[in-house]
DNA sequence: TTGTACGCGTTATCAT
DNA sequence: ATGATAACGCGTACAA
């Protein structure tokens, strides 16, 4: 078995460990020549450092990892990508770590930053419920992006940055315009209210009403199943046939599920009722993913800006790491955007 | 900064290192109530150990690692959740690693069984091209899991294993399945030939003609577009309203897209052509992801058995390292699922 | 420009 | 049951 290091290196060139190690680093004061030989004696080998040895070793890796949790949720796959591009274009390195629903983002982002040397977390996805002692022990810069982060104070906030929209203005916006078309009894499919995200959203729903001084059809608030992975089709879909039996669903006009994946179940769901949409039963949904560009109907949503967002998580986690700025929260605009998917009132029994 | 070690612990417990070392690492010969006391100043601290320090040292860590290439593709998304489950229900633990597209999977698999000391590693997505120089070079066993591995030799073969369905035999199916509706102009839209995966299943459907002695449309081979992430909605999309406007596309009655996203993206622009799905163009697709079911109309695909697989990867895998199986090359049954997006030939102008 | 020797934080081996 | 100490493979200060 005998695991290939950087003395056999060494000794198979003729050199000390040092030169080697010289070499694979690319340092400055070393002979262009012998450096070439080394090369190629490791690539003859095939010899490949050993980066556990190297992380331990290493002081200025000039690295940053961003957690996510709930990598299904095809709302990150385009945020990720944007990530990757813009810490490579930083020449930083990154470590995209998948978090599983059972394990501790933060607990993982300890390990980790001791492991790889971190200089800078980012937290995708999960909820918000993390103890300021917890956060505390990270000794780097952290961020968390496209989270809730609710009801914090501001001594706690100034301990890391945060990038969002505003989860209960944009509700509110899609809410408004459902009521605008004529809705009344608009149900809204969200996430559990222990999420601060789902939360938000449902306040937000209430608001609207409130504003126009309605009052909230409280029965019309659906939660997604627990049971089942929260942003899949399948939950909207099964919430939304639960619905459809129930005594609400006879009443309601239109359907405001808080992520686009879940507004497609739900369309699935009320096709197979044999209702049309948005004719009988408008549905909007919540994200911008790109499935709702190409569903049929296409799907009327909130668009969240994740390039800006993606670009503005990066930039800002190195501008603090570097010391150029002090940690913010920033909250981005999103865009209501009306497609196919809803439109104006035209049930005629839907008042009582 | 002073990180706390194992030695701040052992000091301040009044014992050696290698006892906090049991502690940690819940050795049998260890005093419970030492162990209990050393846990409670590891809580206290908020000492958490160094996996880069435990990689170097440790021997035995029962560790598997996946390499995804193309996160983007949401045909993974299902299958890691289970490769997940499995790989916990069976003690190991899990290294999911996203492979960027400009990174060489191999490589980042040697880097990773140096780093971390794994027992096995799984190749999901990409292509297959690699020299078999360099796998041998992989000192532990491997799996390329739902990756076409065709042409190859068995001698190559005995070197790892290989979890697939037979991309050929599934693609003539689909096509069969189109032919016996009375198309004759059917569509493919495919990976690039430089893909083994996109190459078989062109394969399957140019054999489906050819077994009834029909003769193969070449005019009505398509390939997705190079610059585009190529298993995106958009690229479906973009490649049949190219599609539409050429004189293939006058004649062609029914699309069959190899991939489940490009079908959706395909449906979306015969939409917007203003052309109806079956009546007018029948559209399927390949893979049976979630998405397929809730569309509008639901998708007709060849539905992998993702769970199967996956199970079967990971089982297997397990197997080999602990020498109970030697390497193998399994193939899957897949499923022609019909749904509502295909039907009979309607269209009078078919045939010229 | 190059080599020697030490230390990174942990686990394994060997005494005790 | 516990403690001292030698590795693990690499980077780097220091000496040459």
């Amino acid at each position: 078995m005998a695991e290939i290091t950087i003395k056999d290196i060494a000794k198979q060139c003729g050199v000390g460990v040092s030169t080697v190690s010289r070499a694979l680093n690319n340092h400055p004061d070393i002979n262009q020549e012998t450096r070439r030989k080394i090369m190629e004696v490791i690539e003859e080998t095939g010899f490949i450092p050993n980066n556990s040895a190297r992380n331990l070793k290493r002081t200025d890796a000039k690295c940053i990892a961003v957690l996510i949790k709930g990598i299904t949720n095809p709302f990150f796959s385009n945020m990720i990508q944007i990530i990757e591009e813009e810490t490579q274009r930083n020449k930083y390195a990154l470590v995209l770590r998948h978090v599983e629903s059972h394990e501790d983002e933060v607990d993982v982002a300890l390990e980790l930053e001791k492991e790889k040397r971190l200089r800078g977390i980012v937290f995708l996805g999960g909820r918000f419920n993390h103890s300021e002692e917890k956060l505390a022990k990270l000794n780097v810069p952290f961020i968390f992006s496209t989270i809730g982060v609710a009801g914090l104070d501001h001594a706690a906030k100034a301990e890391f940055s945060n990038i969002a929209v505003d989860d209960r203005l944009e509700s509110r916006k899609m809410t408004e315009y459902l009521i605008s078309l004529g809705h009344r009894n608009i149900a809204i499919i969200a996430e559990r209210p222990e999420n601060p995200i789902g939360r938000l959203r449902v306040e937000g729903y209430r608001e609207a009403y409130q504003r126009q001084h309605m009052t909230v059809p409280e029965e019309m608030i659906c939660y997604v199943q627990e049971e089942m992975n929260h942003y899949s089709m399948e939950n909207g879909y099964v919430t939304v046939r639960k619905l459809l039996e129930s005594e609400a669903g006879e009443k309601m006009t239109a359907i405001y599920a808080s992520s686009d994946a879940l507004a497609i179940g739900a369309c699935r769901a009320v096709l197979e009722a044999g209702k049309r949409i948005p004719e009988d039963i408008s549905v909007a949904g919540y994200d911008g993913i790109e499935i709702g560009e190409y569903y049929n109907p296409k799907l009327t949503t909130i668009k969240q800006p994740v390039e800006m967002m993606a670009k503005k998580t990066i930039g800002l986690l190195l501008d603090v790491i570097a010391g150029r700025e002090e940690h913010q929260q920033i909250i981005f605009p999103a865009e209501l955007v009306v497609r196919e998917s809803t439109g104006p009132v035209t049930k005629l029994c839907g008042s009582d």
